[in-house]
DNA sequence: ACCTGTCAAGTCTGG
DNA sequence: CCAGACTTGACAGGT
């Protein structure tokens, strides 16, 4: 089996490389030329696009294939003190830019739009901006130049006191989702509400892929085993064109087994990976959610290297024999 | 240069 | 019905 690595957003390696500056909405309505103020967000926006490109390049040079994009690329898009503020054609060269390296050396990227993207919900206007934020997450992949490999990964999202009635309300409103925002659209099973089960279940019903996080299964899973849901789960890839993708994390502690640590234990991923390499994984992508980001990629990479039956392939992929 | 409090979102819990 | 917790990186304002 075949698996690479990624990380998220940020690097703990290259200095100054922020993907996420921003800007408060309350400091935004304090600039009295409103001009002037868009104008700062549009430069801030410019300058996490240019500091993804140059994390990009040295992802490029550690061999790292896998990596998400961060979901604050445009600081205050879809607030509504700015709703009528459209800069993603404003920024179509660096979108452009940005998918174009990214195409040229294989990469594998996507967004996480935040937990408050909730298709589950039964409120009107947290469904209008969900589905927006959706919307605006898909044009940035367009813009990019990207096809629909590139993936917005989201969570089905809360209960509200029936988790059956929130399940059927998601599969509702995921229906009912432009063409383009549904394909791109890939569900993780929660820590909290909907387990890996339940998800699947779900994924299953709509037709998109499912993002395993282990971690999460760990903390919630639902009476169920990886070992006899990986299959399912392996199987809502199919036709994809690209590998099962999945999150990896450890504990941050016994207190906190909900955080996510520095680092991501060795022994946790061979764990998984052995039983996907049984129910006959060829592929696998494996998206780290650490503190230490890129750092703990590369932590992570020597600890395998020292590991019977691994082989390193380049500075971010191996290659588990049987 | 550094520290502390605040921010942005939606859901859930406790009062 | 409302306040606070949750989560996280970064702002904002102070020293």
């Amino acid at each position: 089996m075949i698996v690479r690595l990624g990380y998220v957003a940020m690097s703990t390696v290259v200095e100054n490389a922020s993907p996420s500056r921003t800007m408060t909405a309350t400091s935004f309505a304090k600039i009295a030329d409103r001009e002037a103020a868009v104008r700062k967000l549009e430069r801030l926006a410019a300058e996490n696009l240019h500091n993804t490109l140059r994390l990009l390049r040295h992802n490029r040079a550690h061999d790292i294939q896998l990596y998400r994009f961060s979901s604050r690329l445009i600081p205050l898009i879809g607030h509504e003190l700015l709703a009528d503020w459209d800069p993603i054609p404003t920024l179509a060269d660096e979108f452009r830019t940005l998918g174009d390296y990214a195409k040229e050396h294989g990469m594998r990227v996507s967004f996480h739009p935040d937990h408050f993207t909730v298709l589950s919900t039964p409120r009107e206007e947290v469904l209008r901006s969900s589905v927006e934020d959706l919307r605006r997450h898909t044009r940035m992949l367009e813009a990019m130049g990207l096809d629909d490999r590139a993936k917005c990964n989201i969570h089905v999202g809360g209960t509200y006191g029936d988790k059956n009635k929130a399940g059927e309300r998601f599969i509702r409103h995921f229906q009912q989702l432009d063409d383009a925002v549904r394909r791109r659209i890939t569900l993780e099973n929660d820590d909290k509400t909907f387990t890996a089960l339940e998800t699947l279940a779900i994924s299953e019903r709509v037709g998109a892929p499912m993002v395993l996080d282990v971690h999460h299964h760990d903390v919630n899973p639902g009476g169920e085993t990886i070992f006899s849901l990986w299959p399912r789960i392996a199987a809502t890839w199919t036709g994809q064109d690209i590998p099962p993708k999945i999150h990896m994390s450890s504990p941050k502690s016994e207190k906190d087994p909900r955080g996510h640590a520095d680092y991501v234990e060795a022994d946790k991923l061979l764990a998984f990976l052995r039983t996907a390499a049984e129910a006959g994984t060829e592929r696998l992508d494996v998206m780290l959610e650490a503190k230490m980001k890129d750092s703990a990629l590369f932590k992570l990479m020597e600890d395998l290297g020292a590991i019977e039956g691994i082989a390193l392939l380049d500075q971010s992929s191996f290659e588990l024999r049987a």
